[in-house]
DNA sequence: TGCTTGGTGGCGTCATGGTGCAAGTATAGT
DNA sequence: ACTATACTTGCACCATGACGCCACCAAGCA
């Protein structure tokens, strides 16, 4: 019933701990990341490098239209894209530079927590 | 029809361009993350930082037994945690420094991609 | 051989959300 | 006004997967 070794905080301790982590690994940023075609098309817009329209993007994905307007809309509502209604014509970005950041926080974050865990042993936290 | 202003490639070059990108925005592995209770479960053994059994990370989550089983059974498999079966506990331990690594290396695929763009336009890929 | 503990797996239920079609809206051009 | 373009949205269908209950198995112990 005891840990293999002798280690810094029980999991009920740890629970209670605010992390920077909780905030970084957001699951709703997460599962708009995680959906298979919006991956292709972030991907798709992070190499263009230049605002798409959406007929653009979906021309040369070969998925239906709505499909993927509604998919860059997701991205855009969930701050991953930059949306630019020009006249008829949506041009769509990828914050590449924002994205980036996110994810080194999120490392960060997860460095933050490793074995310093005194503050752990404190309990002093939310989960 | 025209973007807003001169841009490196278009989508269809776009898409054919392979990037390290590519691998890393794996929707296995993100969708594993992207679920909130496993969030807490993974926050929860980092925090701890040490291995944990399913019993104890069940008791202070008050989630039923069985689903913490099953979840941590899922992000060992993705690769997110370590199993470790001792008799008939098992140690669960997340691989805190594998997982900052891959986000920092995702950040870094992110940043390759900015318009260095050439790349982009020899139209050397797979989508 | 039983009994307890620690964990896994099956099953039914339910909510979420991705997809394609088709209809609707808004902007631009003639 | 008419038409074409560029999206958006409603709808029905379907797949996935999270959840809790309960039955099971496997390891340790008396």
């Amino acid at each position: 019933m005891t840990p293999p070794s002798k280690q810094p905080a029980s999991p009920k301790q740890a629970v209670r701990r605010r992390a920077r982590l909780d905030a970084l690994l957001d699951p709703d940023l997460l599962k708009v990341l995680a959906e298979p075609t919006r991956a292709r098309l972030l991907s798709c817009l992070l190499k263009c490098g230049r605002p798409c329209s959406v007929t653009e993007i979906a021309e040369c994905c070969s998925i239906d239209f709505s499909v993927v307007s509604r998919h860059l809309a997701t991205m855009a509502r969930a701050g991953i894209l930059d949306a630019d209604k020009q006249g008829r014509t949506v041009w769509y970005a990828a914050d590449g530079d924002a994205l980036a950041e996110h994810f080194r926080d999120l490392a960060d974050a997860i460095d933050e927590l490793r074995p310093d865990d005194d503050a752990c042993a404190s309990g002093a936290c939310g989960c």
